[in-house]
DNA sequence: TATACCCGGGACATAAAACGTCCATCATTT
DNA sequence: AAATGATGGACGTTTTATGTCCCGGGTATA
């Protein structure tokens, strides 16, 4: 309860003053280490903590300034005041960097650029899921720029993103276009109404790409030489940035009407994740993909920045996959699915 | 129930990032003042806010990169995302400056260099009260400096200052010494008794004088005679910082057994306000002194530091009557007495 | 339609702060 | 008594913040 208070004033805060929790978290460390050491020396300290001499001298300087420590020939030590506040502090820093300290290890075990974890559950939170389209929004706006073509898919998640973005200059350029071609779900949240929508609330402009499913090979052909279809796939294929959500892979085929067929087979390749039509085993090897025009995976490579955004427990295991695939370079996702990713590694 | 918690988060922040909190009431302003004048231009709006034009400038690239406000040829205006934070914020802010804003107006209106507030009222809260002791303490810390002397006064504020005073290699040299001779209260809420406590947590050093109250002229000639005594009051009279209480004239009348006589004469003398020994009217004049040694009015001129503690809404109007009285360098209160105080400008 | 005004944003020299590095001096321990 | 490890001062260098000016472009007004 309180925590969710606390962390609603820190988020706040961190809009105004981005970098607040790396001073706290700096600050606060560095009381914490001279807790724990009794009497410590600058050199000794600055070293075990990885900082240089001068800059930890400089935050020492500050906190003997405001009484939390105190130092003398024989070296530092924490006042009263200061062990008061270390122990004050100690559940916002916990809940604040607990976190944190997941997200750094997914991005080092999956070597991805930036990873962002949000509290909670969105598998039985609805708020968490809130949660994690400001994340996703955030992130997007974080990585865009003037005119930027953006991919995006359907699904839950990626609604809840669109549903987050709001009027932006620095998106008013952009075009927004779905990665894929149609999927059977239901229209609303179809990679075309998402990029709409999306397109929408930023101020962006945007091109549909309407390709029914279970095409005939020959109409799919005709369908391909439209000049229309072309000039939208030339797009999504050149695009900067790709924003996808990441689904199980049984999932996502009961909910496009796979046949009963192709359902077996992915059963027997392993397919355990599903991302902007491509569906992926354990070891993040594609194993099928779906039949629609759109971005291919090698155009991928090409992408300077592919955004995943999925949470929830239950999808823990799917993320791992596709991150495991090594084309991600953001992850978006909660804390319940942060820990199961971690399982995985 | 989330204000304590808030409050609890913006105390510790205050403590640890006092930087961060100046800048985050500034971007705060920054947004407020331009969602109030709907569109309104970078220079305009610099003046208004008494910046120079560049470091608005740098708040304004950083909130529009943060997507809280939007600019365009005619101007800068809030954003949807600004306007949400905004309102989010103003408790926050509200609580984290409200104070503030007190401690300023406080400041102009008696012309004193620096005035601290805490939240509460220490009448019905004996959490502020200790709130109270806290902030004098760390008051005092701030101003001492190698081997000073510093006189105190007795009273129950001042025993809990002494309460939250600690160990400090700043105030190892200093001698602290009670600024008056003996009074008519309780052994552990005397200036001596104070001032050996003080010493004592912080490794300084004291001396005592002990005058009995309703000494006969001839005895206390002879007292006063006294090489021992003269010493301890010379040292009180050149002392560096003097460290008060400020009470109700007629709650102090009582508590020191003031004879009938003489409190007939306060009450008809207007006698609001007691401080070390002397009583003030409304204006601040003084209207009567203790008889006995010690610090007298003339030496507070040279005194370098007065620092004045002193909370409660009852007490509201007696700390008024003492700040008029123009002495005073540094009043630390509470949020209950601060306001009554601002009812006598 | 012409004009005067205010807008954001680019540019640049300069002042200020942060930082890396070295050293003098002092207390404590061996 | 020497050695170790501490703080605090000093100083040159790099990075950042700031003051100032100007330009091209909208906008309201005459």
């Amino acid at each position: 309860m309180s925590v969710v208070i606390m962390r609603e004033i820190l988020d706040i805060q961190k809009q105004l003053l981005p970098d607040l929790m790396d001073v706290m978290k700096k600050r606060y460390s560095i009381l914490q280490h001279i807790l724990v050491s009794g009497v410590v020396g600058r050199r000794t300290l600055a070293s075990s903590l990885d900082m240089t001499e001068r800059v930890l001298r400089g935050e020492v300087d500050f906190l003997k300034e405001q009484g939390l420590l105190e130092t003398d020939a024989s070296g530092m030590k924490i006042s009263e005041s200061g062990r008061r506040l270390l122990e004050a502090m100690e559940p916002i820093i916990k809940m604040a960097f607990g976190l944190t300290d997941l997200e750094e290890s997914i991005r080092k075990a999956f070597q991805i650029s930036q990873v962002i974890v949000v509290p909670g559950d969105s598998d039985t939170s609805t708020f968490a899921k809130k949660e994690l389209g400001r994340a996703g929004a955030a992130a997007l706006r974080k990585y865009v720029s003037k005119d930027d073509i953006i991919a995006v898919t359907g699904g839950s998640t990626m609604a809840q993103i669109a549903n987050n973005l709001a009027i932006s200059s620095k998106m008013k350029g952009s075009w927004f276009v779905p990665a894929r071609g149609g999927l059977g779900e239901s229209v609303d949240m179809q990679a075309n109404t998402i990029a709409s929508i999306m397109a929408k609330k930023t101020g962006g402009k945007y091109r549909l790409l309407h390709v029914p499913d279970h095409l005939g090979e020959e109409a799919y052909q005709s369908l391909i030489q439209d000049p229309q279809i072309q000039e939208v796939v030339n797009a999504v294929r050149s695009c900067r940035i790709v924003v996808h959500g990441i689904g199980d892979a049984m999932v996502m085929a009961r909910r496009r009407k796979v046949d009963a067929e192709t359902t077996r087979t992915l059963q027997a390749d392993g397919a355990l994740a599903e991302a902007f039509g491509y569906y992926f085993d354990r070891q993040g090897n594609v194993v099928h993909k779906m039949p629609t025009v759109g971005l291919r995976l090698e155009d991928l490579q090409r992408v300077e920045v592919v955004i995943g955004v999925a949470g929830g427990k239950s999808k823990g295991e799917a993320i791992a996959s596709v991150l495991r695939h090594g084309q991600e370079d953001v992850l978006v996702t909660d804390e319940a699915a942060a820990l199961e990713i971690m399982k995985h590694v």
